[in-house]
DNA sequence: AATTGATTCCAAAGCGCTTTGGATGGTTTA
DNA sequence: TAAACCATCCAAAGCGCTTTGGAATCAATT
């Protein structure tokens, strides 16, 4: 069923229907219902692509996600991220559309998505530091947002991030008050932003406290579980080992607590974990008591407000940037302790 | 850019520049070198919303993404095999359109999908036992393929499945051979179909061993950490624990370690674990030798394959459904080993 | 020289919508 | 009563492509 159909139905002329559909007044409220109730009943829906062809829009937001060439690694929070922002777009009528794209093809991905007129507007996933993405977008003209932020980047940009930095001083301050002296961060690959402004945080306590910093106990890597495992493993292998740990993500904090358990050693006693938590579905951080201490910022709640900035951006393109701070929460769960006394 | 603008430039009509551009053989090969390079320069592509409507094709697959609408979970699988499917999109020249919805509005969807031409097939996520979908995207005509089957389904339907039940059956015979006779089941929710089997493969083992189905060490749910770990919990807590555990998943399965470590016991000696592992790039199973014995399948490599299955379907309408069934590999790692003998 | 046949190109229609610029008829106002 | 004004509808153009059905040119064949 299309539009000739439904007003040839109706007995109406195509713009007619077209404006009962789309609300304009210039319609009697009663032809407006007939037509309605006609194309539910018929079951039409306009084409989206003759629909944007008219209008000039696309009515869909590109989804670009990096593929870390080396490790071929899928950001584990991307699907909740996904989630959020999808419920924004099926509400305001936008379709998603992703693009899976290694990091060495991703500017041709971009460009392609803005000369093809695919997509209204993009998301920025994972930015690097100097992230040459985001001038790349800014020359093409397509409106974009970013998940994160991009340091030493001097072009003007749209943003929400989680403050990394103050949750991972607060961190390392929850431990050092509990004690601690010697502690390890396991982070993501520097090269992403915000592994950068979490380590800043952590050095940034470290120094308040008069603790030295100390690179052998500052692990950087792919945030899977095997690199929180190594990592952790290395590092209580020293010959001054941490008493305590922060790590980048839930996933690596998993194979941190499987480290100390391979050693024998108990979590929150013996080795002490804090972790960041994205507030994955699928990885609650326990029941009532939480498992790890943590900070804590919900990924999916970020994506439903990025899409909404998004949104915002395409709708008001005049406006100037805009820009989201998210405070993460230090929940207190079972994995930190105060510092065990030299032996 | 547009094709006008080309045309003009090069001071050719548009029919010619279009047919050089899709490699149409009536049109000069210098011309259409000629034309490739303008092409080039100006960095000219279609307009796919144009392109669609000429061609009445769209050029894109979706992707409907269930979300449970109790736990509001997003599979943690989802992130790898639409990283598999989209490498295939991507060569193909296809985009991948994503919907994220609840089980509630997963009719509207699909419906809407179709009738407003968004997409040339559909890619079924997580398909239940008597799986509406499919009865209703055959009525659609709106081609699919399934990642999954659907059992009690007579509508005939392509899919792309793992042998969960040999898989399931081999690893509960694995248990057994080791001398296990109390083997516990940690299952995703009945519900969906892929359960179903595995749970058929586990308690045919059972029954070829002569070991009794007991309901009370077999259990269901949404498979995260915590699921896990409730699960294995429970069952170590009952009179007769069991002495190795089947998990449906990774994720749970290191639950279930938790669970192992919070009561004091070995993974390997004192309980063994299987687990299916679907290759999840942030949940590498263990560095040389294997976390888990586990039950493997790449969920990546499937998005891969069932992404081509689609094209082939949408390009040749009228063949026979396909069906492919994969078979998972048995690995052997450190989370098995011999039944504890009674004390 | 006339015909045929390739080869190479083009004008225009059509895909399914939105939107511009009226047309129509009935009501109100001067 | 004529003019002005609404309220309601419509015909047709246009969005950027593909594709149909020629047209034009030139070489080869009769």
């Amino acid at each position: 069923m299309n539009l000739k159909q439904l007003s040839e139905n109706l007995g109406l002329s195509q713009t007619t229907v077209s404006r009962a559909l789309n609300g304009y007044p210039e319609v009697n409220e009663a032809t407006r219902k007939r037509v309605a109730l006609a194309a539910d009943e018929y079951g039409y829906r306009p084409s989206t692509r003759a629909k944007g062809l008219a209008t000039g829009q696309a009515l869909a937001i590109g989804h670009v996600i990096p593929i870390s060439t080396k490790h071929e690694m899928v950001n584990p929070i991307f699907g909740d991220f996904i989630a959020g922002a999808g419920e924004t777009y099926a509400r305001n009528g936008y379709e998603m559309i992703l693009s899976i794209v290694d990091d060495a093809n991703e500017e041709q991905v971009y460009r392609g998505l803005k000369s093809r007129r695919a997509v209204d507007g993009v998301v920025v996933h994972g930015p690097l530091m100097n992230d040459a993405r985001i001038p790349l977008l800014s020359e093409l003209g397509l409106p974009f947002v970013v998940h994160g932020r991009a340091s030493g980047i001097d072009t003007p940009y749209s943003w929400l991030d989680v403050n990394n930095r103050s949750a991972f001083h607060r961190a390392t301050d929850f431990l050092c008050d509990l004690g601690h002296r010697r502690i390890g961060l396991v982070n993501g690959l520097e090269t992403m932003d915000f592994a950068h402004r979490r380590r800043a945080g952590y050095e940034q306590a470290l120094s308040d406290h008069n603790i030295p910093i100390d690179p052998s106990i500052m692990a950087v890597g792919e945030m899977t579980e095997v690199h929180g495992y190594q990592s952790t493993r290395d590092m209580l292998a020293l010959d001054n080992p941490p008493t305590a740990v922060i790590v980048s993500s839930m996933i690596s904090a998993l194979g941190a607590r499987r480290a100390l358990e391979d050693l024998g050693l108990t979590m929150g006693r013996d080795v002490s974990i804090i972790t960041h938590d994205d507030v994955l579905s699928y990885l609650e951080n326990g029941l009532d008591v939480p498992i790890f201490t943590a900070t804590r910022s919900s990924v999916r709640d970020a994506g439903r407000k990025l899409a909404e900035m998004l949104l915002h951006r395409i709708a008001n393109p005049f406006e100037d940037d805009k820009h989201e701070l998210l405070e993460a929460e230090l929940t207190v769960g079972r994995s930190t302790g105060p510092a065990p006394r030299k032996v």
